[in-house]
DNA sequence: GTCTATAGACTGATAGAC
DNA sequence: GTCTATCAGTCTATAGAC
């Protein structure tokens, strides 16, 4: 692997496990194996370093999502695939999804990053809203819930879950404050016939 | 006011806008109007003022959630007291809950404050769960939900809502992200009779 | 591309005068 | 209780040799 991924890979690492404050050139150096005036060559600033993660991640995971858009199921279980991303994200409580990382320590983010992060909720609360919004038009979602507003719920219910199981760092955490999310799912397609 | 309290209103501030290592005892000496030196004759370390700080604002969040809990009102009501707590407490997107922000910043926490943090969860759970388990009881919440999974949805889509809304410094995504919470409030006591 | 060496600023923390 | 002065350690970033 080229030496660019690699700091990229690791810096993603301990950006989700520490935050974007909490790791240094010196760690990443030590970690990658070179000195840490090196790094600059690759990124001059860390705020470069944090650009190219955002965007590297971001790339990612709107690919996952897309992906999972394409497939011939209901949108209950789109849904249950986006939120399974955010459990495996997790590791286990040990790390967080890059953006939940990054919107933590906000005050220190170069403003484009921030810009950026932002950009990752609106995205993510577009596409939750696309599968709401065809749920209820398939009759599989109740007709009275408000697609955008489902999808800001739901991205705060998955982004505040692992906050709260990584600070505790215990993954049960998450399955607890995801499960009525979940079972709510379950009820609706067999529910009600139209309205 | 004593200097004391000064210290630590300034250092809730700080940590609630900029995260507990995004401010520093210069900082705070800066705004307080006293050399750095002598903040540590208050606090000897800043993992002191750390665990003061996360103490008076337990101490101060769960005397208001008793104060709510004690009024003569439905179940959905001390819910949207609670709600409210989270609202306010954002200052319009621009500051966090204390215990929003330590959890974001954890990896350089002292560990007795992290401590703390989760058991400020636990607490909040159990309140909140209480709060369901009566709702559930006297027939105004559904009886299928079960109230500590609710207890721990609803913590995590209130510290969500707020990392997404400070992020953007803008209030409205937190209106928006807990509006399905507050309208299934209000949905379910004219809904259903006795199940 | 990677290195050594260094700059300049900042951090939390301590000693000791007043 | 607050001060001056200072310490050792960290940080991001740069200059210039190889």
């Amino acid at each position: 692997m080229d030496t660019r991924t690699y700091l990229l890979d690791c810096a993603e690492t301990a950006a989700r496990q520490r935050g974007y404050d909490a790791f240094s050139y010196a760690d990443l150096a030590r970690e990658v194996g070179i000195r840490k005036a090196s790094i600059h060559y690759h990124f001059p600033l860390k705020a470069d370093l944090a650009l190219n993660l955002i965007e590297r991640y971001a790339e990612r995971f709107f690919a996952a999502l897309d992906e999972i858009a394409g497939r011939q199921v209901s949108p209950a279980d789109h849904l249950r695939a986006y939120h399974a991303i955010y459990r495996n994200a997790l590791a286990n409580g040990t790390q967080l999804c890059l953006c939940v990382a990054m919107s933590a320590g906000r005050s220190s983010l170069p403003g484009p990053v921030l810009d950026r992060v932002n950009q990752f909720h609106a995205d993510s609360v577009a596409w939750l809203a696309a599968i709401f919004a065809t749920g209820i038009r398939d009759g599989s979602l109740p007709s009275e819930i408000d697609p955008d507003a489902e999808g800001m719920a739901t991205l705060a219910l998955m982004e505040g879950a692992q906050l709260i199981a990584r600070a505790a760092e215990d993954l049960t955490l998450f399955d607890s404050a995801t499960a009525s999310f979940l079972s709510r799912l379950n009820s609706r397609n067999t529910s009600r016939s139209s309205a």
